[in-house]
DNA sequence: CTGAAAGCGCTTACAG
DNA sequence: CTGAAAGCGCTTACAG
């Protein structure tokens, strides 16, 4: 049995499918025959009825729908993004459509043509390495786009993010503070805004501290190899002179610490450990782990806000807008 | 700028649009002129060209968009079935649409009621509490559906899940074969087949081995207050009569690890313990965990493969799939 | 080899 | 107070 169209509930009615229209979308109320009204709310809910959105959005141009395109969503940060994003946007009568790229960019040009086809309102990205030319054809086409997570530099779009340089740097300064010199860095051999402003934070720590950069403490990880890399990274690091590892990413931290809990090295004394995100394996840990929280929260309903806007309200100015982490302290340092 | 269409195409190409719908969708090739052909595809190419699934969507009443329906995205097991299905749905050509119901009936109905108005083409759900009516009504409406997780008894309805009965029997009867015999189950306070078969299985397993079933030793939690039951039930158990715990999910383990980890007891000679389902968290605990791992890959992929018969070919008949869990021996037991 | 026309399920300006 | 008609962007059976 077919689904129910305005054209049944019509025909049933013995009405024109345009008094339907009317009637179901409470439209003209006050010069529509109550009686008349009510025998067609009544038939359709006997039959059913469901709008067609399909049919609507032909119509109107519009789905109310936004793609989320995310590079993993199988990250605890991204998924907990991802569920923030999902209750903002049905709050505001949208729906969210999710895609994982996997770090790769040309999924993530797929995806967006994808979405595109599929005629999305608009796009939250968090955009994957070398996908800058993607993003910007996009853009071109005068899709409302925002970015999270991971800016993007010289280009002219609205980006919400976290201050990265500003918080390894104190995160950094808080290990310096605790009497720790000889720190080690891991972060993923990526082109990343997000991931080199971490660095340059860590760098600038030292700096200010005078103390010596060694380069060989900067610990670049295939991601794709993030387990066994930084399995190897530990075993090679001198751990009787490195006093302290900053993970500019918690996968990088969960993989270090699968390690660590097989090693006989007393935390925080002779290794203090501090990680950017968070994950439920922190907490299990021989000591719960110091580290950065991001403001997951204000930066996914800022970017549904921005975004909801930009949709129903175009030229608007661009807007980057950053908001900052704070550093949650445990037993790790 | 509008996005162009395929009347834009024709106009601009002085053809009709019927023809460029033919060339663009390579239908009668042999029998249009190579020429036209190709000046059709060049200006689509030049007019970046995207064709609209919406008005494709209402002329065939068919969207190749498949809904998953999860109780829980945050849950690691449910992101993991996410993506395995996302895979397979993409590489079948179907687009996967992600609703999370939170364990909450109503807001199941309304994912359901909002995705059937989008007119996706079929449901895969892992039902929750008291929703049976609700899927029946879904049913009723001819819908494609396939259950995956949890099961609902006497219910003529496609499903595919693991063997939680059998498994948990297996698992009990390890514990007490390795000298166990006062093993404490937690589980939550939830209607729930496939929880209810666990603490079945559990049952069985001691009464086999003549054990006396203990009620105190059944720990019912209330989901909502996962962390704060979890902590008070292991402060009010007797650690020093009860030798395991057996966890029947994956947060109740969470929650009780974070709470032994700060109390000093020998793992797994004082205590041992196994859970259902997988974590991050797991390998970084004092010791690894043995548990159970559910085969997730093959329950993910036959869902998929099963709902997309069903949508491409109605009258089936129903399968209830039951693919068998392993133990995963790690060193808690 | 190509095009005119109907129709998918809606909405809406217009006429009466 | 109600309805006929156009149109959103496609596909496709049919005619020529």
């Amino acid at each position: 049995m077919k689904r129910a169209s305005i054209k049944d509930i019509a025909e049933k009615a013995g009405v024109s499918i345009a008094l339907v229209s009317y009637v179901l979308n409470d439209k003209f109320v006050n010069r529509i025959n109550k009686e008349t009204a009510k025998k067609i709310k009544e038939i359709a809910a006997e039959l059913n009825y469901k709008p067609n959105k399909i049919a609507q959005s032909l119509k109107s141009n519009k789905t109310n729908t936004i793609a989320l395109l995310v590079a993993d969503i199988a990250n605890p940060f991204t998924s907990q993004v991802a569920r923030i994003i999902e209750d903002e946007t049905s709050k505001r009568g949208y729906m969210l459509l999710i895609g994982s790229s996997d770090e790769n960019e040309e999924k993530l040009k797929q995806l967006i043509d994808l979405f595109q086809k599929r005629q999305v309102d608009g796009f939250i990205i968090a955009p994957v390495e070398n996908s800058e030319s993607i993003i910007n054809n996009l853009v071109e086409t005068k899709a409302p786009v925002v970015l999270i997570d991971r800016p993007i530099d010289n280009m002219e779009i609205d980006s919400i993010v976290t201050n990265n340089f500003e918080i390894s740097y104190q995160a950094v300064n808080y290990l310096i503070n605790k009497g720790k010199k000889n720190i080690a860095i891991f972060s993923y051999k990526k082109n990343l805004e997000n991931l080199k402003n971490r660095v340059e934070g860590y760098k600038k720590a030292l700096k200010d501290s005078k103390i010596y950069l060694d380069s060989e403490k900067i610990i670049y990880i295939e991601e794709s190899k993030t387990q066994s890399e930084v399995y190897k990274a530990i075993d090679e690091l001198n751990l009787m002179t490195t006093d302290a590892l900053f993970f500019t990413s918690n996968k990088l931290a969960i993989a270090a610490l699968k390690k660590l809990s097989t090693l006989d090295i007393k935390i925080p004394e002779e290794l203090a450990l501090v990680t950017f995100d968070e994950s439920e394996a922190f907490d299990i840990f021989r000591v719960p782990l110091t580290h950065i929280k991001q403001p997951i929260k204000k930066i996914s309903k800022k970017a549904v806000e921005l975004l909801i806007e930009k949709i129903e309200n175009t030229n608007l100015l661009q807007q980057q807008i950053v908001y900052n982490s704070e550093i949650i302290i445990g037993k790790s340092v």
